[in-house]
RNA sequence: GGGCAUGUGGCGUAAUUUGGAUAGCGCACCUGGCUUCGGACCAGGGGGUUGCGGGUUCAAAUCCCGUCAUGCCCGCCA
């Protein structure tokens, strides 16, 4: 087939599409003015009546040339020259419609998939750079909601993409055991006089919110904010303590994650950026750099501040002129928060060499997990090109005062390197999920926890695994329903575009119908299922004739099945895994088509092509849900 | 006051970056389909002035201007 290489079908097809369309455009207007990017810019997938390709550059020369659009398509129609892949050109009210091969389409779309298997649709997009993914960063004193868990979700997912379009990923969890909010978690930890029960990371939460509970009662401040001063101190033993009720309660928020499949490569700990001195140093160096003044007078007297004079046009956001400099250092010496993330993001893309200790956590989803640790070996971990955020859109203002400071230091081309992915933030109806309030606990029985949730959504799929009776094992029912809760809520998280706010609701989350991760994963079992019963092998199939390609919902699938890099590109270049959902529901929708109307296992001489083109279908839909998180179960 | 998001049938969403054909899909609602590969499914139907008002264009959900609503940010909190 002329020009058309493996790997990336629907890119080629595109492609080549665009040369003989250009070739046709000068073929029959000498200076159109018309080029390559203009050519691809009017090529969309028309709907399945249309043809197969579609381009409107018709409508562009009609204007320059001051013809009637219809005319002009017709002479591009014309000068195409229709040679494989495609078959037929035709012109529809100014539209250049082109129709594929079905037949070698087919065959060249299937051979591919059943040639690079786990690997179809994985891309060198990201020409093997280093991305450093930061989720969720949770404080470590309370369970994960609904929203550290869409954070966390998102993160993990956009990890997944930039793996498979060619990025070395490291997934990176940033642990802020510093801070008021720790300190009044452990203040409560020694003093309330509860002892820990259940899941520690909910416990702990609760006496958080009984400690806030009580400060507007009585005046505890003083005695808060002493305690804080010992564990910043790192010596004290207080903060060996503070230190450990923090690890203990993120073991358990990590018991969370593995539910939902979350995994991370290392975490990093607010306390060890301290230690490590890498704040000192990054201080210093804005510094002498010009980034960071000391004001000796005035307001902010004492303090280390950022003028935001020399900042007005680096974002709309600082152009107001009553907002004069921002505070880094606080006058009494301590960092704000803002101050270590900029250390931080020095570190994440190699500007500061310090190294951290780290010690290993042990094999956590296939991977080793390491944390930072006051003592330890040493890890290769940093150094990276980009650094991708999963952070709430609330924290616009302080993100960029990070980027601002890179360019005020004179690393411009790293400033565009941090990437803050401004997901929206979940609500409850009627409610806040506030920690400091407890608004996670909910108000009846069921809290908006991540754990309850899974809860209820496995407690859901039992219940459907037992009524579908498919599966007579109980142990193997509870398995099944794990999988089934746990790819039903990840679906239901991630089809949202990630800068939408999400307004939780019970119904919607556990939604196992229609457009959500069970219909896939049912959709995908019924698929095995043939193959199991035509005892099928993709070696033992031997050669196969595409003559059996129809135009129907057959052809409809290839030509999704070989959209799939494309959609994975996208995906990844816009950090956005309801690209893949959308792609996901389309493919499964488009099987269920083709399995209604045409049988594949009495089918005569079709026979071997759609068992072939199920197993393609199998293939790539199993490589998508890796992307998602969600499970390819052989039956439910 | 300044800034940033978001606004698409009753509800939830896609398409907005790069303007193109009848705004795609799901839930809910109505109708039909299991002795034939798994009904967590499929087919058909009703339901839309894409918040509102202007503008640009052969063509606007998409671009520009204005405006409204909602949320968030503008701290020596994190």
């Amino acid at each position: 087939m002329r020009g058309l290489t493996m790997g990336a079908q629907s890119k080629e097809l595109k492609r080549i599409f665009a040369e003989s369309v250009l070739t046709a455009v000068s073929k029959a207007y000498s200076d159109s003015g018309i080029d390559t990017q203009a050519v691809i810019n009017s090529i969309s997938k028309p709907r399945k009546d249309y043809g197969d390709m579609s381009s409107s550059i018709a409508f562009r020369i009609a204007k320059s040339k001051g013809v009637k659009p219809m005319d002009a398509a017709v002479a591009i129609a014309k000068g195409f020259d229709v040679a494989a892949p495609f078959t037929e050109v035709k012109v529809m009210g100014g539209y250049v419609n082109a129709y594929v091969d079905e037949k070698a389409y087919a065959h060249m779309v299937i051979a591919d998939i059943e040639k690079e298997g786990d690997r179809y649709a994985s891309s060198g997009m990201g020409k093997g750079e280093k991305v450093m993914v930061e989720y969720p960063a949770v404080n470590p004193n309370k369970p994960w909601h609904i929203g550290h868990l869409r954070n966390a979700l998102l993160g993990d997912s956009i990890s997944n993409l930039l793996d498979f379009a060619g990025y070395k990923v490291e997934r990176e969890d940033y642990i802020d055991d510093l801070g008021l909010q720790i300190a009044e978690s452990f203040w409560g930890y020694r003093n309330l006089g509860n002892a820990p029960e259940g899941k520690f990371d909910e416990w702990l939460g609760k006496q958080y919110v009984e400690v806030n509970k009580r400060m507007k009662e009585g005046n505890l401040g003083g005695e808060i904010s002493g305690l804080l001063k010992l564990m910043e101190e790192g010596d004290s033993e207080e903060a060996r303590q503070a230190r450990q009720i923090s690890e203990r309660c993120v073991d358990a928020q990590y018991d969370t994650a593995y539910a939902y499949g979350i995994y991370h490569d290392v975490m990093i700990w607010e306390s060890d950026i301290v230690k490590a001195r890498l704040l000192q140093k990054a201080l210093d160096m804005a510094m002498a750099r010009g980034a960071l003044e000391r004001r000796t007078a005035g307001k902010n007297a004492g303090c280390v501040v950022m003028d935001l004079g020399k900042v007005r046009d680096f974002a709309k956001d600082f152009e107001n002129p009553e907002e004069t400099e921002k505070v880094i250092v606080r006058s009494d010496g301590t960092a704000t928060y803002v101050a270590k993330d900029i250390a931080f993001h020095m570190w994440k893309l190699g500007l500061i060499k310090d190294e951290f200790s780290y010690k290993g956590l042990g094999d956590h989803g296939g991977r080793m997990l390491y944390s930072t640790s006051a003592s330890g070996g040493r890890e290769s971990f940093g150094n990276a090109s980009i650094a991708v955020n999963v952070i709430g859109s609330a924290q616009r203002y302080p993100q960029l005062i990070v980027k601002a400071v890179f360019r005020l230091m004179g690393y411009g081309t790293e400033s565009e390197r941090i990437v803050h992915v401004a997901y929206g933030e979940v609500s409850i109806e009627g409610g806040t999920l506030s920690g400091r309030k407890g608004g996670w606990m909910g108000d009846g029985d069921k809290a908006f926890t991540a754990d309850a949730l899974l809860r209820e959504a496995v407690q859901k799929a039992l219940d459907a695994t037992a009524a579908s009776k498919r599966i007579s094992d109980s142990k193997m029912m509870e398995q099944v329903a794990r999988a089934v809760g746990k790819s039903a809520i990840r679906f239901e998280f991630l089809r949202t575009s990630p800068g939408k706010p999400v307004v939780f609701s019970w119904k919607s989350a556990l939604n196992f119908e229609g457009n959500s991760g069970p219909y896939c994963m049912y959709t995908f079992a019924r698929a095995m299922r043939i193959l199991e019963k035509a005892g099928y092998s993709r070696e033992g199939i031997g050669a196969i004739d595409f003559k059996a390609v129809e135009r129907g919902y057959d052809f409809e699938l290839v030509k999704l099945l070989g959209e799939a890099q494309e959609v994975v590109e996208k995906a990844a270049s816009e950090y956005s895994p309801n690209v893949v959902t959308d792609y996901l529901m389309e493919l499964t929708s488009a099987f269920s088509k083709f399995y209604e109307t045409m049988p594949v296992i009495s089918s005569g001489a079709a026979r071997g092509f759609r068992m072939r083109l199920l197993d393609a279908y199998m293939q790539v839909a199993k490589n998508m849900f890796g992307l998602v998180g969600i499970d390819a179960l052989a039956s439910m």
